[in-house]
DNA sequence: GAATTAATCAACAACGTTGTTGATTAGATG
DNA sequence: CATCTAATCAACAACGTTGTTGATTAATTC
């Protein structure tokens, strides 16, 4: 490697654009190989930086890993509120999360991971809105709110990233309507038709702590 | 480091339980750290075996993985078909998904990683088994195998990974009686009271691609 | 029991990542 | 304009991982 000739190519001062580029470069990373697969290295590749100055921005490896997840935590909130009406909502939701893989990617890696990081306080507000829902007209009877709502979050994460598979715009817009349809379809009518599995009714009748008592 | 008087210490000689030994390590790592997190050096020191020797069975970091996710596909088929009844099936699911958290989390990645990797036959089985379903008796109409296919797997496998938070045996049972109640629960009776939901009723009554049309 | 095979290991070189340091200088402040 | 702060970068040392090679010897074969 010669000494270069030229002056140092130094880049426009914007510490604050800066560190959200070397911000958004982890996101993408964390996304895309999970999170032990993001290295400094790239991410100042990836947002046009010395390494360098990474660590002007971030103390270390774990300090960038702690802000990818508090960015997360911040907008999670954002995304689990809303007043418009249940329908528009799962759809906002559905195109939302298809958008954004990589927020699908981290939330999921957040998922798996609440031992070791800390509580999760948007997700403890979730369920309290899903108790109270729980007891309103609009539900079926005896919901759990905690359980259901791991699967009514889980499913479409997982699904949204497979849904990214999609090559056209086309295509994807089209696998959200599918997607869509299923899940309210589910939601309203369920799987199983119960008139034809009346052993189930009746297991399903008692409660969950009964079942297999005895 | 002084070199050693001691003659160097040779373990017994068992090729096949060596190479299944360092399989179990690397699927262990994978599923702790995801497959960016899986190394040939960890994986052979937490086998008891020296490096060089995972290489003697496994060309390179790349070979291993794939080893890795082949193991994963054999077992899944078995997982997927069985003639037991529904409610059975269900709860021996989700006992063996909590069991072996490492397979849950290696299917995951699966799941995600399908456009790298090679289509995976048994789930096109499973999709066909969730088609032939779906026309039964036992069905509620309008199904979409695929999608649903989707929900139903990757729900419990999101949960169980979450569910292994659980310190105690007992703890992680009474969770997996919680699940299956509400997971059966919502098979058969869906989330949402019908009734209560006229405009949405009416949507999914419409085939998915006219939804948004016109 | 001698010769062969191959399973196991230690040592090596190449490489990538990490975190640190010191030099350079853009932009802010006086 | 002179000074100061701190944003940016290049270079360095320490470390871990990778894949290779050659030595050692447990099993196997003849």
């Amino acid at each position: 490697m010669e000494p270069s000739q030229q002056p140092r190519p130094f880049r426009r001062r914007d510490p604050l654009s800066t560190r959200e580029a070397i911000l958004c470069a982890a996101r993408e990373l964390v996304a895309e190989r999970g999170p032990e697969g993001m290295t400094i290295s790239e991410v100042a590749h990836r947002a046009g930086v010395n390494r360098g100055t990474a660590y002007q921005h971030f103390r270390n490896r774990g300090e960038l890993a702690t802000a990818v997840h508090d960015w997360f935590g911040g907008t999670l909130a954002m995304l689990l509120s809303s007043d418009l009406p249940v329908s528009e909502r799962i759809d906002r939701f559905l195109e939302f999360i298809v958008g954004h893989p990589e927020y699908a990617r981290l939330w999921i890696d957040e998922m798996l991971s609440i031992p070791n990081g800390r509580p999760n306080e948007s997700w403890k507000t979730f369920v309290a809105a899903l108790e109270v829902f729980a007891e309103s007209i609009g539900a079926q009877p005896g919901i759990d709110p905690e359980r259901l709502g791991r699967i009514l979050v889980s499913a479409p994460l997982v699904w949204s990233l497979w849904a990214n598979r999609a090559v056209t715009e086309e295509d994807r817009s089209l696998e959200v309507r599918h997607f869509s349809h299923e899940i309210k379809r589910m939601l309203l009518f369920g799987v199983l038709n119960p008139e034809a599995w009346p052993e189930m009714v009746a297991e399903v009748a008692k409660p969950a702590l009964a079942d297999k008592a005895q």
